[in-house]
DNA sequence: GTGAAAGCGCTAACAT
DNA sequence: ATGTTAGCGCTTTCAC
């Protein structure tokens, strides 16, 4: 039937295929990228014979040519070193965003063919080693979840010229795109809620005050009582991790026994002052009412479940995502910042 | 002083720290691959020469030439749909086991300047993307977590001779490395306890039944029961969600409402047994003792803090790593499996 | 010890 | 519409 061609050894290349369809290897390489201006009949032919022969691109030779990997990193950066000596790895998972974040961001990029490497920068030779990484060429941007802010990360790169988008509005005026949520309106919700259920002596567990969003979400938390008349709002400083927020509703309960209301700056926390009320007596919500922020999976995993300010992680870090892309495609892409809504989900808890 | 050299465009190759370190870009090559064969000065001298330049390694040509990406697949790989229409990706890390196994397979790759890509398996197009990805040479090879028994993953992977590693033994018998943890072992750690404390009604919640370490969580315990003189033991089978674990609980004390001790097959669905336990008034652990498994970030989540039977994630996603980096250098490495033993963590639950 | 030269597999001008 | 050709940036024999 056919020609005897030379049995393949090892992966079939273009050549090969191009051998097999008697064709060129241009040709080949038209019809697998799907440039039109090829006969119908040769593209089918060329089918065929990829089909038969097995190929699959070589991806690094398609970069070396292309100057483009098909992927991009998805970096989480901070300080690490607050939970007791556990390494940095380990502590970015136990926070169900980052999660969420890792499931938006692949949400978006896996129909495109896209994967994201996944990458720490905790320290400064870990951030070399980012910057080094996309600088090779090893992906084609970033995606970057800072931790906190001081993250030197974001001036490194745009320093570098790299192409990436950020979670969060940076620390200090950068020229770098991001997406964010308007973390005051969703302190907002808090306590129009708070205040709507009569609480009169609300306190607050915020988040570290190295994170703007931290700060956004205590002083808009502040700013909206205060309009409701209530200008001092007693605080407790927390890092976002279960057991800060038990720590601080402890601390709270003791300099102001008669609190009927808190707002945790994230589900974590205000699982753990949860807990903390329990022991303390307190009935939520009718003693106190508690409110959290992201809306979690933790929100729902406690008794009674969470009232909080939701997030829509998935749809941000998509957003990241797509940003991110375009910037990719479009290197004068204009430095864009995304702000989402929060959104208050009732539950038990308030 | 030096010569005056054309301005370079673009990022440095090799060619351009070749010329201004005035030798050849095999010597080059050589430095900075750390052959030795190069003299002092001449590697002084190249030194200099990046420096200057700001050079770094295109990855695309280097993968090129020596078919190794330095990169690896981590790629999680089940069913998906249980969580009612949310994306297997969110899904995914819902659980703080993934998380605990990406960190600690991080931990190891990381020093070693590889970096994990994730990715998703739960169709069979996400499947066939995966392996797809592999035979392009977009990594090394893989880490796989499967997340029930008869995902067809460890056949295609083994079948496309591709190096990978497996989290837990395959469901039927497959030539593939893999780390697991003694789950019988773990679960006689569960029963002895239990015992130990005086239970004697005792009855588990156990994942589900196509995942075979739920399997032999519960045989074991059920074994180990029965060596303890309690040949029958109630059981509700559980999906590893903590809303699982709570419906569990409800149904096991509608039909057992003398139970004074149960096992869950892991925290999560522990933790949801301590909440419908507390709705039926039933103190822990003095009326009916839990204990989990995997000592998750549930597990001090949490109150009474759960006794739970440790695995130790990260060293076994180390050793998974470990396996495979010796898989993809010597491609007739032996495939091996690995079984770690468990731990019991006492807290306050038993 | 160092350099010259031959590819790795692919895409993209440029011809035809 | 298809083929020819010239690289992409690197490693690696093979000479010297």
């Amino acid at each position: 039937m056919s020609t005897d061609l030379p049995p393949l050894q090892g992966t079939p290349t273009l050549e090969d295929v191009a051998r097999v369809a008697g064709v060129s290897r241009a040709t080949v390489s038209r019809v697998i990228n799907g440039i039109r201006n090829v006969a119908p009949d040769i593209q089918e032919t060329v089918q065929q014979a990829i089909a038969t022969t097995g190929y699959v691109p070589n991806r690094a030779a398609r970069s070396l040519v292309t100057r483009r990997t098909g992927s991009v990193a998805l970096v989480v950066s901070g300080a690490g070193g607050d939970a007791g000596g556990e390494p940095f790895e380990s502590q970015v998972f136990a926070d169900p965003f980052f999660g969420r974040v890792a499931g938006g961001a692949v949400a978006f990029l896996r129909p495109r063919g896209i994967h994201p490497v996944l990458m720490f920068a905790e320290t400064a030779h870990a951030r070399d080693q980012v910057i080094g990484y996309l600088r090779q060429g090893s992906a084609d941007g970033a995606l970057l979840v800072s931790t906190h802010g001081e993250d030197p990360l974001p001036r490194l790169i745009v320093e570098a010229g790299l192409p990436a988008v950020l979670w969060a509005r940076p620390a200090r005026p950068t020229p770098i795109s991001y997406v964010d949520l308007s973390h005051r309106a969703g302190a907002e919700l808090a306590a129009d809620r708070l205040v709507a259920r009569g609480c009169r002596r609300v306190a607050t567990i915020s988040g570290p005050f190295d994170v703007r969003a931290s700060q956004d979400r205590l002083s808009g938390f502040q700013d909206a009582m205060a309009r409701y008349g209530h200008p001092y709002i007693p605080g407790v400083e927390g890092n976002f991790t279960h057991d800060s927020g038990e720590a601080g509703m402890h601390r709270l309960l003791a300099e102001h026994p008669d609190i009927d209301g808190v707002f945790a700056a994230n589900d974590l926390m205000a699982q753990g002052a949860l807990l903390a009320l329990r022991e303390h007596g307190r009935a939520v919500p009718d003693d106190v009412a508690v409110i959290g922020f992201d809306d979690s999976s933790a929100a729902t995993a406690c008794r009674p479940q969470l009232t909080t300010v939701r997030q829509p992680m998935e749809d941000m870090a998509g957003e990241m995502a797509r940003l991110l892309l375009a910037h990719i495609e479009d290197p004068d892409f204009q430095v864009t910042s995304v702000i989402f809504p929060p959104a208050l989900v009732v539950r038990q808890s308030a």
